[in-house]
DNA sequence: CTGTTAGCGCCTTCAG
DNA sequence: CTGAAGGCGCTAACAG
């Protein structure tokens, strides 16, 4: 007599059910081969409709559920999409991971989520662990890795999207919009419109200091050469925008604008100048920087720079689907997502 | 001659190594058994230290990574942590997400995230996904799920968190806080403080309704009959709380104190009471609901009641991987979060 | 401390 | 449309 597997002894012992069922017990429950049972399931359109609807039948009454492990392992196909980010707790990339995440369920992909911390090297630990699990694809924020990041996504040979910026040597896919045009647009926009005292309070995160710069470097084109930067650490909290408009005004400024590298910064710098009485936009002209769907409701004296956040998740998520589909497609896409400026004026 | 699989061909074709690398490689090349490797990197004490040391140089040079799939497929061990939450775009959940999470990459764990849309539903088809990648535990928000989710997690057999509230017919472990002491504590206290108008702007969702219901009882009990309750549709954002304190005002109500279910929708109140002129607190009290390291240096006139989001999360992770080291302990393991109550008073 | 053997649960390939 | 055989890459269990 054949020696019994674990499985099979366990099954005779008790009812339990508890031994996790596998396709082979529904296929012999619903009279078919295990391979039958596996394309009723994954491929219908090669099973005849009857047997179809008993192994479907057969699966609900047991409470299959399928081990993805095994099928992903035999298949080489994970349905799994890894999103690399500075950090989920903001809410401009909640935002858009949010969209990316509802699309991509959808599609039955799952998510696989890692925070970087703005960490190129964090990154790359967290690619090398992540790529293990085999994603079908990944996304990761902006354009700065590692050598050896590079190195493994292109050994893996699966769909790159880099969101939030635009830049040149792109690993595969990029979506997002440049944040040195960001900068250049501010500056032009307000010195337009007669601006010419201007501060920046800014998170020390590399995409922000990247439309500060740029941002400060058209101004001194413009002729404007002394621009006061406040530079705070990570994570932009309320509580630090608060502290960088203090420090801003204890440097005998007197700004007309205030631009912040984040929508939250701008929160606590409009918190700070009103327990000082400060008017806005009158005393003081706040810019923040967010997304679109929040800013345009916002409180009513903040001007922002927005971002389309949620189509931005969106179009990563059909970018990534298209690769799936077809190997072919989106080759070398690039897409600029843009950005908006909202002024609130003085009334 | 032994038939040659694909792997072993596409090795002897061409230099690539494209043709993902298996630990048999890096045991080949090390000149040990594949286990032996397997162990020097998963089980180092049980490896000779000149052995373990080659092994994980073959490992650097060759740029190996191991297919977790596999492991979790031989092993049953998946080191993966599935998530389930109302939506990750909601600064409490995503703080607290944020801090669960980094607790679980640091211990070598990764996490699957889902958005459930505070639908129980959804919630259970998720799960039946998400259950299917064999996580080593689940974490789900609130205490609502559909009796199929409970059978389903009942035969898993893994650890689960049911976070952000606390009930009876708990799954497994509990962390989180009373909803209905909540609103029952607002009540009391602000009575004890003269108010006596009080009105409501909550979103649609579970717990919010809950911490209304309790507030408006506790209410009635202190004589209170009538509370004004504006119930708006999910999302919660700032659009939402502007709109609800608009109509608030509609309905000829002048309350002293307008208690909002979020943060996000008493900003909104907040922005909009700024366009008319009302002065916070004093024509008009605002209570928000949100994450303390927030509140604290929000708006200065809003007062909040506060949990402490990524100590929650933190707890949940522990929990977690106290049982993933030891089957036994935090058994029914119930923590009562808490929250508090910061008032901002008139001046 | 190291190796051998035998699967984990599913899907690919090829044959009916 | 359905099935049989074999292997995906790794590790548990046992032996040395």
């Amino acid at each position: 007599m054949a020696k019994k597997s674990k499985r099979e002894l366990a099954a005779l012992g008790s009812a339990t059910q508890d031994v996790s069922l596998t396709l082979a017990d529904v296929a012999k429950r619903a009279g078919v081969s295990p391979i039958t049972a596996s394309r009723a399931l994954n491929r219908p359109e090669l099973v005849n409709e009857a047997t179809r609807k008993r192994v479907l039948e057969t699966v609900q009454t047991l409470g299959y559920v399928p081990n993805l492990l095994a099928g992903g392992l035999a298949s080489s196909k994970s349905r799994l999409v890894a999103i690399l980010l500075p950090t989920i707790n903001h809410s401009l990339f909640s935002t858009a991971v949010q969209a990316m995440m509802d699309r991509l369920t959808e599609a039955g992909y799952q998510s696989l989520l890692g925070s970087t911390g703005y960490s190129a090297k964090k990154e790359e630990i967290l690619l090398e662990a992540i790529l293990g699990r085999r994603p079908d694809g990944v996304v990761l924020t902006g354009t700065l890795h590692t050598e050896s990041s590079r190195r493994r996504l292109a050994s893996a040979g699966i769909p790159v999207v880099e969101a939030w910026d635009l830049g040149d040597s792109a690993l595969d896919m990029q979506i997002g919009f440049s944040h040195e045009q960001v900068g250049q647009h501010i500056a032009q926009h307000f010195f337009a419109k007669g601006y010419r005292d201007f501060a920046v309070i800014t998170a020390d995160d590399p995409r922000g200091l990247r439309r500060t710069n740029s941002l400060v470097s058209q101004l001194k084109q413009l002729g404007i050469t002394h621009t006061l930067v406040e530079t705070l650490p990570l994570p932009a909290t309320w509580q630090v925008g608060r502290e960088g408009l203090r420090r801003l005004l204890k440097r005998n400024s007197r700004p007309q604008l205030v631009i912040c590298s984040s929508d939250i910064l701008a929160l606590g710098v409009l918190a700070e100048a009103a327990s000082m009485n400060l008017h806005i936009p009158d005393d003081l002209a706040v810019l923040g920087f967010g997304n679109i769907t929040e800013s345009e409701f916002a409180y009513p004296a903040l001007s922002t720079v927005s971002v389309n956040a949620p189509e931005m998740g969106r179009q990563i998520a059909e970018a990534l689907l298209g690769r799936f589909a077809d190997k072919t497609c989106n080759l070398k896409l690039r897409v600029d997502t843009g950005f908006t400026l909202l002024e609130r004026f003085s009334t």
